[in-house]
DNA sequence: ATTATCTATAGATCTATAGATAATGC
DNA sequence: ATTATCTATAGATCTATAGATAATGC
């Protein structure tokens, strides 16, 4: 049963789209072709055609919820508003939506090139937007490795309080998270913080 | 063939260190019972006499990795020396004996009830331990939270180190890691933060 | 003629269980 | 008699491929 070209690239915008939410939910390994296919309404062979492996089909959903999540977070305009969005209750309850980095963090270390390779890229993206959000700017000397620190802090904190099982602690985690990567904004004397970004 | 109580007791040992170790390196839905009964030296049969199932293995095998790793970060005297240790390339080369809140922490969010608290009472432990090398001391109003934002740079950075695939920019994240998990040390004054820990 | 999709299936792997085996420990 | 371990196997699931199908697009 073969379609017509546009129908055929709105299937495959639906299987990217499908497991960029799936993989992100339930992990690379947590979701089989199956799996995939169906959320599509497609059968896993119809994936095969399209991507060739779930290897290559996974590198592709990776680009997708990445480009999702510089659209979304694009637009924060201060690193406060941006922390407040990426430490909310609901980006940590909706990881389907939400920061590709931080979920799938753990099991890209154990991916295949291609993948690693758009991750680290992602991170490069996310640490990006980070900086240009610093007061001192993006060019100051250190804002690059406070970027890098801060991108830390966000992601470990949306980890933790995804994995704990105690809502209070969770939402602790959250709040401190926050309240570092803000703090952060404000500038702070030279004498206390040598080689800061003042300028 | 039975064995003796002593040799039943020390392949349990065995099978909970060479899981703890392997959930590490590869995740827990990344090794099956085969691989860990075989790297233990018994047959898949044998665990789920001793614990079973998959599930109550993996709960006693995360709480062995987290003992393992409150013994050896419970010997640092000061942030600096935990932070460094926490984010040395030796750690983030070497998953299997590190730490289990980092390579199990995106995982955990989808495993059932027990591992996920086992899980928590770790994250507790971690940042108990944190908290008592923070300059204010453990007991300072925010040693708290800020031992939780400093748990959280942390794994944060530990993910994203072993996650990217650019040495250099896994380097660059350890040392923002650290540079900002051990600034915390360095008390600021009350103007600079307000509600800071100098008490 | 080309090709997107489907059907059927191969082969591997994964969790789990039943029953046999053989040595311990009472 | 108890029990730690092993063997054999069930049943599910997973990735992948081959070949058929049927509609598009030249």
């Amino acid at each position: 049963m073969r379609v017509s070209k546009e129908k055929a690239a709105a299937n495959r915008e639906r299987i990217l789209a499908e497991a960029a939410r799936l993989f992100r939910e339930r992990g690379l390994s947590g979701v089989g072709v199956d799996a995939l296919a169906e959320a599509a309404g497609l059968t896993h062979g119809s994936l095969y055609s399209q991507f060739g492996s779930k290897e290559h089909l996974a590198a592709e959903a990776l680009d997708h919820a990445l480009a999702g999540s510089a659209v979304k977070t694009g637009r924060a305009t201060s690193l406060a508003e941006y922390a407040g969005n990426y430490l909310s209750a609901k980006h940590r309850d909706g990881p389907g939506r939400g920061c590709a980095i931080a979920a799938l963090g753990g099991e890209v270390a154990r991916q295949p090139a291609p993948v690693r390779h758009r991750y680290t890229e992602g991170v490069r993206g996310m640490v990006g937007r980070i900086a240009r959000l610093m007061p001192g700017g993006a060019d100051s000397a250190s804002a690059a490795d406070e970027a890098l620190a801060a991108a830390a802090t966000l992601v470990g904190a949306l980890v933790l309080a995804r994995a704990v099982d105690d809502p209070e602690l969770s939402a602790r985690i959250l709040a401190a998270g926050r309240a570092r990567v803000v703090g952060d904004e404000t500038p702070v004397r030279d004498a206390a913080k040598p080689g800061g970004n003042l300028g």
